[in-house]
DNA sequence: AATTTACGATACGGACCCGTCTCGTATCGT
DNA sequence: ACGATACGAGACGGGTCCGTATCGTAAATT
């Protein structure tokens, strides 16, 4: 018996019905009789759930209605674009955030990584992000289609790169190669992410942090037997 | 005064009235006259709450009728013992999850560690402790009271231990005294957490991880100019 | 001009929820 | 025995929400 809390919809996406959305080039084969789509309409949707989430509204608060109401819009226009609320919260999540900074592949590794945790430092500032990271941990839960949008969206490009970035140096010899990657992405991340987003209060304003993190993590937590003490 | 999100209640706390519970020697000074409140509805309500936790209930769709229901109760049973829902829940995570072993302080520093990140890690696959952390992350939001206490209750004492471990491993000279301890904390445990919270897929049931992740942070990612590969 | 569609606003039905209250029954004290 | 309290079950009022339908109006095609 699952299918407990009420039985959401099935499809998502913004149920474009070749009208005003994508001008670009689409395949316009039935220009539609009527008045079409307001394109500010939509945009005013979707901004006004990214509004609302900056606002730190939780998911539960973030109804059809308060959308609509913070839009300016009508709720039918809402639906018209998309077929329920979660399709909309779907788009919503698959449009908010931009791919991560490619990252020059000239840069030497540590200085990628030292960027890869900024982002995520700066990310961490940002109240959108939060949002989404903690909607996407705890709300989204028994919502799989939007967590595993987000999880494609959001998590796995940066992965991705966290990946590209760690096996680079270890094919330059920086990072050692008798550690699993996904061992090595997890030291790396790990902290920032435990200080931005679990205890939620650590101080992330220092610009240097992603460096002083880097390093640590690259030099160990553990006394050198060799290396003299730095300081 | 923030309270957004609906005034709730202000109080909580099992609202015990002297009756049943707690029969460990307190002042009965008022017998009660009447029928005595079953001590066996009051553990199947917090047992059922547990339940449905680890059935991957979300709060959202944890509703006291619901609770009622799987704990084979009357709601004026629950609302009898607890002011609210509110009250309820944060009676069920005040007493969610035991302190932290104490961890023997004759153990090695470095034993100390692997114990600590083992101790996440099988917390990681018990789902319990994952509704909680990932409630407390996304749900708990404006839901001040209860994220309070789950930080005083689960987090902090984990931190204050993690703490402590590391600046005995500090002052033992086993670990780096020119890191922050803070940052260190954060190394320690970043890749276990970012494995069992953060990706929520990542396999965890490897006995040997604590202690692998625990000497990859203490040796570093780095590859070590002087000294040999360890394996 | 006629038609067709979108628009904002809002009313509606069905569902769920919270917290209170009422049943008839069970179990205590006196 | 009797009054007091707790019990399970469930009705109830007030509320929110979702998704649809209905207004009168606005903007496009034909």
């Amino acid at each position: 018996m699952v299918d407990q809390g009420g039985a959401r919809g099935g499809q998502n996406g913004p149920m474009q019905t070749e009208t005003t959305t994508s001008t670009s080039g689409g395949g316009p084969c039935a220009p539609r009789r009527g008045r079409p789509r307001s394109e500010a309409a939509e945009q005013a949707i979707v901004a006004a759930v990214e509004r609302l989430m900056e606002e730190g509204t939780g998911l539960a608060e973030l109804s059809v209605e308060r959308i609509a109401a913070a839009a300016g819009v009508g709720k039918a226009t809402i639906y018209r674009r998309w077929p329920n609320k979660e399709a909309l919260l779907v788009d919503v999540v698959a449009r908010l955030e931009e791919q991560p900074e490619p990252v020059l592949n000239g840069v030497g590794v540590r200085d990628s990584l030292i960027a890869m945790v900024d982002d995520i430092r700066r990310r961490g500032l940002a109240k959108r992000s939060r949002w989404a990271l903690k909607a996407a941990l705890g709300q989204l839960e028994g919502w799989p289609e939007l967590r595993q949008l987000y999880k494609e969206r959001i998590i796995q490009p940066r992965r991705e790169l966290a990946r590209e970035i760690i096996r680079r140096g270890v094919a330059e010899g920086v990072l050692r190669d008798d550690i699993d990657i996904e061992l090595l992405t997890e030291m790396v991340i790990g902290p920032i992410l435990v200080r931005a987003v679990l205890w939620g209060e650590g101080p992330l304003d220092d610009d240097g942090l992603a460096e002083q993190m880097v390093d640590a993590v690259l030099t160990g937590a553990g006394v050198r037997p060799s290396g003299g003490e730095s300081h």
